[in-house]
DNA sequence: TCTGGGGTCCTAGGACCC
DNA sequence: TCTGGGGTCCTAGGACCC
């Protein structure tokens, strides 16, 4: 039997999610009716704009640009800075109101959810608008709800018109609602993919659909060959209630100043150590691989990664390999960002059985013992001396340690 | 005071082996 | 005299997502 999938998007999701915190603490103002974003420290050199209201896009402010930027098109724009726990609170409140609908849900990221409403009982309609307003009246912000057949058509609907709107685009619908679209703004097709597709003369979501399809993979390989796919309303993947098994983790950190001496550089090196090693002991499991990448004042990046004979979850071996990958890379020109990933991860338990001998082993007791210190008496409990006065933070890494979500990113 | 941070997946080329 | 060919592993880079 075909399968009935809502895609639930929370329109401006952080920008909406301030407003309604601000309005519920007395402002006056809600943000989402004047030109406002949700934005990074310009300071700290993290001025992007994560995200805006619908008067602020009128003025064409585009998620990702510059603060800079955004504040030459609307000079009194307001500003408001991300709080993620927040977040993730209304975040949460909205899966749990979702729960009640279905068993099946899968949270895609932070403010998507697809939950699968096949075979239940009160029309799928009907349900779509109750969620809807229900959300709208007891947390205060609006969604978008897609309904398809799949995931895919599901997501590709609810981004039609906004905000607080239920829209279908069943198989039988997409000739008329989804080919007539410009083809980036299909899933899974980017910029890159947008100006390749465009100078072949394929300029529509109908067009990428009939174009022939050894052609399209012959030119643009797998990737090619899913977006035609998609173009056609083609996927079949399962509304996932669990979470896949994490592949890798990393953290990287913009620095405030650019970075052009080695002693600075392996101080960042070493606090962003400490928190994927942190990360990567907090999931119980051993990094194979040890990537470094670091993106330069003129915005290149360049990375090297360095395979290990025996998994790792300590600190010190973490740090010890991206110094060695960073000695071997560096060109001697200033630093902006540095970036530490693990990945090829295993669970830890076989190794801390199998290998007695270790010299890891001595250092994993002593990594544990300083996460439990940092989980019960915070971060700052416990620094290495070598950050005192270095201007560097000693752990370095914006992640929320509790209640993780799954990031699914472009995997649907 | 101009450009974040966290992910997944894919490809190409070289090394190495038989 | 004229340099195969397939398979696997490793690394670097790049595409995309929110």
């Amino acid at each position: 039997m075909s399968k009935i999938i809502f895609h639930i998007d929370v329109n401006s999701a952080y920008l909406s999610w301030e407003a309604v915190y601000r309005l519920q603490y007395g402002s006056p103002i809600d943000l989402r009716e004047i030109p406002a974003i949700v934005g990074g420290d310009q300071s700290k050199r993290h001025g992007i704009v994560l995200a805006k209201s619908i008067p602020a896009k009128e003025y064409g402010i585009l998620t990702g640009e510059t603060i800079y930027s955004a504040l030459q098109k609307c000079p009194n724009l307001t500003i408001v800075p991300p709080s993620y726990q927040l977040y993730m609170k209304a975040s949460n409140a909205m899966v749990e109101v979702l729960r009640e609908y279905s068993p099946r849900i899968q949270r895609y990221s932070i403010d998507e959810v697809f939950l699968d409403y096949s075979d239940m009982k009160k029309p799928y309609l009907d349900a779509a608008y109750e969620i809807k307003d229900r959300i709208q009246k007891e947390l205060g912000f609006t969604v978008n709800i897609g309904i398809s057949s799949n995931k895919l058509l599901a997501k590709m609907a609810s981004d039609f018109k906004k905000p607080n709107r239920v829209h279908t685009l069943f198989p039988e619908e997409i000739k008329e609602k989804m080919w007539p679209l410009p083809v980036e703004e299909l899933f899974m097709v980017g910029s890159r993919t947008k100006a390749k597709l465009n100078s072949r003369g394929i300029f529509t979501i109908g067009e990428l659909a009939k174009a022939d399809r050894d052609y399209i993979y012959s030119w643009l390989k797998k990737p090619g060959l899913l977006i035609w796919n998609y173009a056609n309303g083609m996927e079949d993947s399962e509304v996932r209630n669990t979470p896949l098994p994490v592949k890798s983790v990393g953290n990287s950190t913009t620095m405030p100043f650019d970075v052009d001496n080695k002693r600075e550089a392996h101080l960042v090196l070493l606090g962003i150590s400490e928190m994927v090693g942190m990360r990567i002991r907090e999931i119980e499991q051993n990094a194979r691989v040890i990537s470094l990448s670091v993106k330069n004042s003129n915005f290149y990046s360049y990375s090297h990664q360095r395979k290990l004979d025996i998994p790792t979850s300590s600190t010190n071996t973490i740090y010890r390999v991206a110094k060695e990958l960073f000695d071997e890379m560096w060109q001697g020109e200033a630093i902006r960002q540095f970036s530490i990933s693990l990945s090829e991860l295993s669970s830890n338990d076989f190794f801390q059985l199998s290998l007695l001998d270790d010299y890891d082993e001595r250092e994993e007791v002593l990594d544990r013992t300083i996460d439990k210190l940092r989980n019960r008496f915070g971060y700052k409990c416990l620094i290495r001396s070598s950050f005192l006065h270095s201007g560097i933070h000693p752990i370095i890494g914006g992640v929320v340690m509790e209640e993780e979500y799954p990031m699914m990113s472009s995997k649907l």
